[in-house]
DNA sequence: AGCACGCCGACT
DNA sequence: GTCGGCGTGCTC
């Protein structure tokens, strides 16, 4: 029997691929069960190869899974322009169907708690680590329990009422035995029902636009109809018998998102992300598999779903940062889902309010105007750092009085986001991270917002012991608290991920707002994202001056976006006020109305250092041994300036030098050509070196 | 000597 | 990444 060698990349591995052999033939792209070390791992077939110098294993077992070419060929793109081993790739593309174990959804905040309680009480003994003492470990900030928590509720929402014409039908979900009949036909209907969709003029020009180039933005204001023209377009590819992709920000995929599509498309329609139940994702797999699904609405992980006879990519919310992941590999699925249009040979369309200035500079737009932005409101700037003025305070009592809604916008989460002492300066920092502690008083806590480090409030300085202690940077939870004082009337409600950490209060919290239960709303972005607001007449931005002077080329298209986005959430309905306490008035009183103009500036400023004229890599080294961090830094800056093409802007400690008790160092690389950039890095990469392509967070 | 811990290198 | 081998250093 002739003995067939293979190559084989090992799925989550960061190791190359490895040599085994089988008696088999085995075809490209199969999944097989090899044995690595003293444990079995999946792999992939990437070649044949020939016999190699060292002894090999055999291939353990030859699965009935395979990846298509074209993932094999997106597997090997992410390899290299994000510098990761194939095996990293192709762990994207394996949704995990089942290895979450659900959380009692009672319970599970109560239990995390009670355990940081715990973390807590052991603390307060030890202010200071000494040597051979064991010390609390601070939570590696892993989505870990907290997620899984989440998708419980995210998975629950669909269990919720639906009225279809007057009557309260119990809807969709986990496939409960009994319900599945009534579920169907509730579906049914509602497809039938629904409804058409009818462009304007403006939006079918839009929508011939886009059909008109291979990637295209769509740059339309909040409230111009987007939306429609998406569904229209994945109504065509419909008719084609096309599956779409609908990439949308993890917190954008929205009671209101999903009921709208699913309304409309009914079984074609899927929803995708990390946070669903195991349950839901096999079932969602199992219609993708089967090719009964139409359109996958997904958050960034929706893009490796084994899709078949994909037709189009939407990527709404281009200029969001969530599409860029934060851990290896990473990479930006809004720039993924343009190569992966080449790849398949399929349109994609980004679309946004705000744009990204990469977007607009490379790729054709169509403006889409209108809906209900500028011409209905009014901006007010306030130069003042007070945070609750007067003014605002003013406002704010008004609407209520008129029986208005407001939303407060300010972009620091808990009480306070620093505790200082007011005689010796000395401000409480994390045990692990060199950030500061926040101050939540809820929880009678200070908390790391790095590494999720808890400790009791201390009453006295842990350096002088003065008392006096304060506390400052209002976040939203102080925020609620003073306004609930002066506005006793009104019912106020923090929005931030402190408070709504699953998909089932997002869902209650928005209904009471719409339901004029509550009045004002108090968040962080999370109230800019994908959200309608129906009687917000007023609006509030605070700590517009903090992001403005962020240490990030993209600190200006950071605060102008937000703010937009976040103005665009008021005034649906009837005239609205937008107050923005900044003493940058001047920077966001031109722009406001017009972001094409600040596109255009910014286009001057970033030229000859920035993105999308340059590009950039960031090489982070961390470990708990500072000098380990250091000495690899140094290590490959020294291969790297043997390197052509590349110029080294620094390299140096981490504006934020330890988290989770790793010491931090970073390389920042810049270059014309990211070639240049991907040939410096892989010749010159030590061992520690995590790559950051295209990096968007310079923390 | 016996073991706990942490570092480091190999994994086909 | 993850595991085990091995050296250091502390304790009985």
């Amino acid at each position: 029997m002739r003995i067939n060698y293979y190559n084989i990349a090992l799925i989550g591995s960061p190791l190359d691929a490895f040599t085994y052999h089988s008696e088999s033939n085995i075809p490209i792209g199969t999944r097989v069960s090899v044995h690595v070390r003293n444990r079995n791992v999946t792999g992939v077939v990437m070649l044949t190869c020939s016999k190699p110098t060292f002894a090999t294993n055999e291939i353990l077992e030859v699965s009935e899974f395979s990846f298509s070419l074209k993932q094999m060929e997106l597997a090997r793109f992410i390899s290299s322009y994000y510098i990761c081993s194939l095996g990293d790739a192709f762990a994207l593309m394996v949704p995990q169907a089942g290895t979450k174990v659900p959380v009692p959804m009672a319970s599970s905040l109560g239990t995390q708690t009670s355990v940081w309680a715990e973390r807590h009480v052991s603390q307060k003994n030890t202010s200071q680590p000494k040597a051979g003492t064991k010390v609390p470990v601070p939570m590696a900030c892993k989505p870990g329990t907290q997620t899984s928590v989440w998708a419980e509720r995210h998975e629950s929402q669909t269990n919720a009422i639906k009225t279809i014409a007057g009557t309260k039908v119990p809807v969709p979900m986990a496939c409960k035995p009994g319900t599945q009949t009534l579920v169907w036909a509730v579906r049914h209907v509602s497809q039938k029902n629904t409804s058409k969709i009818t462009l304007s003029s403006k939006q079918n020009e839009a929508l011939k636009f886009l059909k008109a180039h291979k990637v295209s933005l769509l740059f339309g204001d909040t409230g111009s109809g987007k939306t429609e023209v998406y569904m229209k377009y994945f109504e065509t590819m419909i008719q084609e018998d096309k599956t779409s992709i609908f990439l949308m920000p993890e917190i954008s995929l929205t009671p209101q998102m999903s009921k709208r599509l699913e309304e409309h498309f009914g079984e074609d329609f899927v929803m995708w992300h990390s946070k669903l139940t195991p349950l839901a994702k096999k079932k969602a797999l199992a219609k993708i598999y089967a090719g009964e699904v139409k359109i996958i609405a997904g958050a960034r992980s929706a893009l490796f779903l084994p899709i078949q006879n994909l037709g189009l990519i939407v990527v709404d919310e281009e200029h969001d940062e969530s599409y860029k992941s934060s851990s290896r590999p990473r990479y930006n699925a809004r720039d993924l889902a343009i190569y992966m249009g080449k790849l398949y040979g399929v349109h994609v369309v980004l679309g946004s309010a705000t744009p990204s200035l990469t977007s607009y500079v490379k790729f054709p737009h169509f403006r889409l105007k209108g809906g209900h932005f500028s011409s209905q409101k009014q901006f007010i700037y306030e130069k003042s750092s007070e945070s609750l003025s007067p003014l605002i305070v003013e406002n704010l009592q008004e609407v209520v009085a008129n029986k208005e809604q407001a939303i407060v916008f300010l972009p620091t989460r808990a009480n306070f986001k620093y505790l200082q002492c007011q005689d010796c300066g000395h401000t409480i920092k994390c045990a692990f991270c060199s950030v500061g502690m926040s101050v939540h008083q809820h929880a009678r806590a200070l908390k790391c917002h790095y590494c999720n480090f808890t400790q009791a409030i201390p009453q006295v300085c842990p350096e002088c012991h003065s008392p006096n202690l304060s506390s400052s940077r209002l976040g939203t939870a102080e925020a609620v608290k003073n306004l609930a004082q002066m506005l006793p009337q009104a019912n106020i409600e923090q929005f931030d991920r402190d408070v709504i950490t699953t998909a089932n209060k997002l869902k209650k919290a928005l209904k009471r707002f719409n339901d004029k239960e509550s009045d004002i709303l108090v968040g962080t972005q999370m109230l800019s994202k994908g959200h309608d607001y129906h009687g917000v007449t007023l609006a509030v931005v605070l700590g517009m001056d903090n992001m403005l002077n962020m240490s990030d080329y993209r600190a200006r298209e950071k605060a102008l976006s937000s703010l937009i986005q976040v103005a665009g959430r008021s005034g649906r309905a009837k005239d609205a006020k937008v107050i923005v306490q900044t003493f940058n008035e001047d920077f966001f009183k031109n722009y406001i109305d017009k972001y094409e103009d600040f596109l255009e500036e910014e286009k001057h400023f970033r030229q000859e250092l920035y993105p999308p004229y340059k590009k950039l890599c960031r090489i982070l080294f961390a470990h708990k041994n500072g000098a380990k961090a250091q000495e690899a830094m140094r290590k490959m800056q020294e291969n790297l300036l043997t390197c052509k093409g590349v110029e080294i802007v620094g390299a140096k400690k981490c504006a934020i030098e330890k988290v989770a008790n790793k010491y931090r160092f970073e390389i920042l690389l810049r270059a014309d050509k990211s070639t240049d950039i991907i040939k410096a890095v892989k010749s010159s990469k030590v061992a520690l070196a995590e790559i950051d392509m295209d990096p968007i967070e310079f923390g």
